[in-house]
DNA sequence: TAGCATTTTGCATGTTCCTGCGCTTTTTTG
DNA sequence: CAAAAAAGCGCAGGAACATGCAAAATGCTA
């Protein structure tokens, strides 16, 4: 094997992994792990990849400012974020939902935490891509341009088939006798589907969204197991939730 | 044997493996190491091949990374998109594939015309997305970076219960012989499942990608129903696919 | 066709580059 | 702090390379 060429097989799995051992490579390209540091040392050198000890990760890229041009966000919401984030651990399967603040939590994942991520909202997928320590799984289906996210059999189908240790959604209703609502028949359907495959349920948003109610039901309140929300909140409302056994978290107000 | 007629076999050969050793050339054409040496320094010199220290590798002027195109779009891709158009009728059922050329087609779907567009790529999706007379079915699966479009048996299962009117890819390598490839074996495969379920597929992009080869067939030449490239095709190209059946459609270059 | 200049080729030379091994040093981990 | 893993260092054999040169092939002109 020339050199060269195994320089590009290096990249091509790295950029594949998102991160890559010294003795991984030693043993898939069948040369000593001598050689593979000379590479490594090289190919860091030349910036192609951020040389580490024991391997290799992908070189950080900032920011494209492609993805700025997607919308103007309201990075008040990113408060909600710090409860959200101490939550995970390496090696979980998580869900992030569609929506503003699930669009922040996915964009601040931590760099050194390897999840694996399931959405199926395009947007979040985009920003998950661009980091390594993350495996993106889409849910297919048809798009629904409204919560723009992928409902329908196929998605409820492909949901059923993986479990989540915990999912983040957005909150768009939330009341404690009529449960977690949304607008729209179709994405109550696939948010239920994924409650049902998940061990813990967290819902982050505005204070201004609980007492609230909306067409559909997604499921009961007492299927929630945790609450991120903001001050403001009434007492009787904190009342109501916590009486059903749900985990309250309450960040500053903007 | 002539010099020029060497060349020609190397570059041949080049095109046909990826990548090719002094060696293996010295024995196979039957002159000495040094002038296969001097042969590759030269067509070096005239940008044909990638010099290396042992042999030579194929000039790449793609960029493995998919978010470095991202941020240098080339406009100039759009000349593959009338006669793409051209194709569309109301009502079909269509997969645009992952790619630049790909999204420059789903970026220019006619206004007027009802269709529902099929594809693994969240980029294209959001592209869809602004087009109010399109639907849009996004495959799941496993995001595979590489190719910016999801893999895996869940793609592939998706794909299996959906019927397509006409398929649409970009041109990675395409050879009479050797059929339409790829680099990757997850993209072979789900690529292989799109095509299977299509009753026409077209093939799009520069000339330069005809010849050639990757490591790994998605379907034999004969199954391609029609070609769209640019003038500078080689003679005995154009003809070897015509001769198999294949529709070929040339815009002239930029 | 002969003569001469140019190009191409193969070989011999010395040089550089690549690789694996043994060794010591540094870093990580429990 | 000790054991293990990874890294750095120098060396030697071999592969690939550059260079110079002479023989062979080719092209051009008279």
């Amino acid at each position: 094997m020339l050199l060269a060429e195994r320089h590009q097989l290096i990249l091509e799995q790295l950029n594949l992994h998102g991160r890559i051992t010294s003795v991984e490579l030693a043993k898939s390209l069948a040369v000593s792990e001598d050689t593979i540091r000379r590479d490594l040392n090289k190919l860091g050198e030349l910036k192609l990849l951020h040389r580490v000890h024991g391997g290799a990760l992908v070189m950080q890229e900032e920011t494209p400012d492609y993805f700025d041009r997607l919308n103007t966000p309201d990075p008040s919401k990113k408060r909600f974020l710090e409860p959200a984030l101490n939550m995970l651990e390496a090696g979980q399967t998580i869900v992030i939902d569609s929506g503003e603040t699930c669009r922040y939590l996915a964009q601040n994942l931590p760099a050194n935490l390897p999840l694996t991520v399931v959405t199926g909202c395009p947007l979040i997928v985009q920003d998950l891509m661009q980091q390594p320590q993350v495996q993106v799984i889409q849910i297919g289906g048809k798009m629904f341009k409204p919560a723009m996210r992928t409902v329908g059999h196929s998605a409820i189908e492909m949901l059923k088939q993986i479990r989540f240790d915990i999912v983040f959604m957005g909150i768009c209703a939330f009341h404690a006798k009529h449960g977690f609502c949304v607008s729209y028949l179709e994405e109550a359907e696939v948010l239920r589907a994924t409650i049902e495959q998940a061990d813990r349920t967290v819902l982050m948003g505005p204070h201004d969204k609980l007492d609230k109610t909306k067409t559909y039901q997604i499921v009961p309140a007492h299927k929630i197991n945790h609450l991120i929300t903001d001050k403001g909140i009434r007492q009787d409302v904190q009342s109501s939730i916590q009486a059903l056994g749900i985990e309250l978290t309450i960040v500053p107000s903007n």
